[in-house]
RNA sequence: GCCACUGUAGCUCAGUGGUAGAGCGCACCCUUGGUAAGGGUGAGGUCGUGAGUUCAAAUCUCACCAGCGGCUCCA
């Protein structure tokens, strides 16, 4: 008879099985009747489930008790509101074959095969909305009931969908020995679906959803299979909740960097110049440009040299590398010499013969260049060097270009031509470790200094089953061992990924998630055995003998474009001092005070510093909107009073009032401590109380 | 590359077959002001591109280009 132990550590014993709902019913009535699910030796499950032994229980209800929206609750809610909604479909679009509907983080998800000739469209959203609002007023139980495996699979066969006929024979191959079907309702008379569960007691407890989306995606998230509709909902247990939610969603669509890009005049996307191709305009030249100064400086301390390439290379030196023609796709095609051309003319080459002949790697010319280190290598290969030498660090803000998909381009984050702040190191395999800590600590030294803390560790390893690797696995076992024991050190937790290496050799990443949760692979330390062996790199060792360095290829900004579209958001636009493109705006009271605002701004810019002035004939209240729209770091207000006494009244972003008046030579002597200290000394702190 | 949606003034958007609209921004005028929008006047658009249907297309159809969301990809 089971013995149930409650997460308070209380034992409830009942002489007779019973469900969790029953054991809640012991506890209190309400308890109950706000129970959605619970956790039955920690394994989330339907509240009616009948516990016959002894076992922990853990009643799942909307919030808990620290009245935060339980995981586990919006977990079950959702997965429930995918139930209705593929009923929903299947009434108002018959022929449609549901594949798979998962809950996910903030929503849910239903994968449907439609009928060629009934595609779903965003205009049928009211109509299944509508049918799912009936569902839900219906409150129909959700009715878990398993068959064992040869009995259930007859009746899925029967079903005639080879989604879910594959679903069930997955579940078998996993270990499964029955399969479970919910009927929402009354099984053999309401619409049911082959599924594991677990849900919510009945579709009454969905208060509040909404579709949000159409997705095309993959039947096994194979491209070379069936493409399936995926349809993007979300769900809440009311309708506060999901408002909250949506406006959560505006707010973050204002901080994103495309729109902040455009009103902040940050960078601009021409697609006569062409898609994923970033032009830098005044305002993010400046941020671009400091963030480059600072990382430069990082980098001279650090013993690196800087050198310029340009932005393309003959063929051959993409053969030896192994870029050209093995990843022809995602590059853009070369640049074939005219004469060469000529030549395939001459000889009747018709355009598929070209085709075949860059395919093949069979012509002569130029790329674009796709990464920097076959640049920077033969930098290093053009003298001999001794092994005293090394390390030898070679750094280059590099513009590369890769053929990314078109469907893949996103603002300034996923782009065609970027530049990174690219290094190459090259060292003897006992500095490895050392170099590595050096472009790691570097690493945090750029995210402390912009307040980055929000970030993950990719240790990228090698997938044991596939061939696309280059290089001994020897090779590879060391510089396996050396990211992890380099991320050892980092002082930041960090997940081992197989698969995630790149051709040539493990790496570190660095990912941070932009403002609606996608990730973006920021800085990257690569450890690299192969290139060296495929340029026959070498270095005299103190034993007078050629010996193979060993690179390391990092970028701790990723690319400029990437990061700062990253930053932007970060700072939801509104940047420190040391990268604000407008530094200060200096703001008139009337024309009258024009003269010594103008002042103000030339004694400013004599020491640097990044002001204008708004002269425009309108009143200092919607000055200040605008400059605080702009998300200007200080306004200065000035009028008859400030320039009596040759002072400044200060407002900086982010507060409601005004600092209050400070002389004018104290305001730019502070600023520039500010932007030179990139904010460690701030305005501000001369407003403290001691200072008045 | 795939699926859906979107493309109208510098920006944000309204306009669903019959003479192109609003707010902001811009120019000019009035106003000369003290901490988040003073008032007025005006300029500004081949409605993404190309074809088609129609007496008539921003509006309907097709193709292409670009953007957005997701899938796949990211050496």
């Amino acid at each position: 008879m089971p013995q149930i132990t409650l997460p308070d550590g209380s034992i409830k014993s009942f002489d007779h099985p019973v469900s969790a709902f029953d054991v809640a019913m012991s506890i209190g009535e309400r308890l109950a009747k706000a129970c959605v699910g619970c956790l039955i030796d920690e394994e989330l499950c339907d509240l009616n489930t009948v516990i016959e032994n002894d076992c922990t229980l853990s009643l799942v209800t909307e919030k808990t008790r620290d009245k935060q929206d339980d995981p586990n609750a919006l977990f079950l809610l959702r997965h429930s509101a995918a139930h209705v909604m593929a009923e929903a479909i299947q009434r108002i679009i018959p022929g449609a074959m549901l594949v798979y509907g998962p809950p996910l983080e903030n929503s849910f998800y239903y994968d449907i095969a439609f009928p060629e000739d009934r595609p779903l469209r965003e205009g049928d959203f009211e109509a299944i909305e509508a049918e799912m609002s009936k569902i839900i007023k219906e409150d129909r139980p959700f009715t878990r009931y398993e068959l064992e495996y040869a009995e259930g699979i007859k009746k899925v066969e029967s079903e005639g969908s080879k989604y879910k006929l594959d679903n069930a024979h997955r579940a078998h191959e996993a270990g499964s020995l029955s399969l479970t079907f919910y009927a929402t309702g009354e099984p053999g008379k309401d619409w049911e679906d082959l599924c594991r569960g677990p849900h919510v007691p009945s579709t009454g407890r969905i208060g509040a959803f909404k579709i949000m989306s159409l997705a095309s995606s993959y039947w096994h998230g194979d491209e070379n299979s069936d493409r399936l509709t995926r349809v993007y909902g979300t769900a809440f247990f009311n309708k506060k909740d999901l408002k909250a939610h949506l406006e959560r969603l505006e707010e973050a669509k204002k901080r994103d960097h495309r729109v902040l890009g455009k009103k902040l005049h940050l960078f601009h996307i021409d697609e006569t110049v062409g898609q994923g191709l970033i032009l830098w305009t005044p305002n993010g030249a400046v941020i671009r440009k400091e963030l480059q100064d600072f990382i430069s400086a990082e980098l001279t301390k650090q013993g690196y040299h800087e050198v310029f390439t340009p932005h393309i290379g003959k063929l051959d030196l993409y053969r030896t590398s192994g870029h050209f023609p093995y990843y022809a796709e995602s590059q853009f095609t070369p640049l074939i010499e005219r004469d060469f051309m000529v030549k395939l003319s001459d000889e009747g080459c018709s355009c598929s013969h070209l085709s075949n002949y860059i395919n093949k790697g069979e012509i002569d010319g130029f790329m674009l260049k796709p990464m920097n280190c076959p640049h920077h290598i033969k930098i290093y290969d053009s003298q001999p060097r001794s092994y005293k030498d090394l390390p030898v660090r070679l750094a280059e803000f590099g513009t590369v270009y890769r053929w990314e998909q078109s469907g893949e381009l996103n603002g300034m984050t996923r782009v065609r031509g970027f530049t990174q702040d690219d290094a190459h190191l090259f060292c003897t395999p006992d500095q490895i470790g050392q170099e590595m800590q050096g472009c790691l600590s570097l690493v945090k030294t750029i995210f402390n200094i912009l307040g980055m803390s929000d970030y993950r560790v990719r240790v990228g390893l090698r997938d044991p089953d596939s061939c696309k690797y280059t290089g001994e696995p020897a090779n590879w076992d060391k510089a396996e061992q050396a990211c992890r024991e380099a991320a050892q050190t980092l002082g930041v937790p960090f997940t081992e990924e197989p698969g995630e290496a790149a051709f040539y050799g493990p790496k570190i990443d660095f990912i941070v998630k932009d403002v609606i949760g996608r990730e973006w692979q920021l800085g990257t330390v690569q450890v690299d055995y192969n290139l060296p062996e495929r340029f026959d790199l070498s270095y005299i060792g103190a034993d007078n003998e050629k010996h193979r360095p060993v690179m390391i290829h990092r970028a701790p900004f990723g690319s400029m474009e990437r990061f700062i579209g990253v930053l932007i958001e970060h700072f939801a636009g509104a940047f420190p001092v040391w990268l604000a493109p407008e530094q200060v705006r200096v703001l008139p009271i009337s024309e009258k005070s024009n003269e010594y605002a103008h002042e103000v701004m030339s004694a400013l810019h004599a020491v640097g510093i990044r002001a204008t002035m708004d002269n425009h004939d309108q009143r200092v209240q919607a000055k200040i909107k605008n400059g605080s729209e702009m998300k200007i770091p200080y306004l200065l207000i000035v009028g008859p009073r400030d320039a009596q006494s040759r002072a400044v009244s200060v407002r900086a972003f982010g507060t409601e009032k005004d600092l209050g008046q400070m002389p004018l030579d104290n305001f730019v002597s502070a600023i520039r401590e500010e932007y030179r200290t990139k904010g460690r000394s701030c305005v501000r702190d001369r407003f403290t109380p001691t200072a008045v």
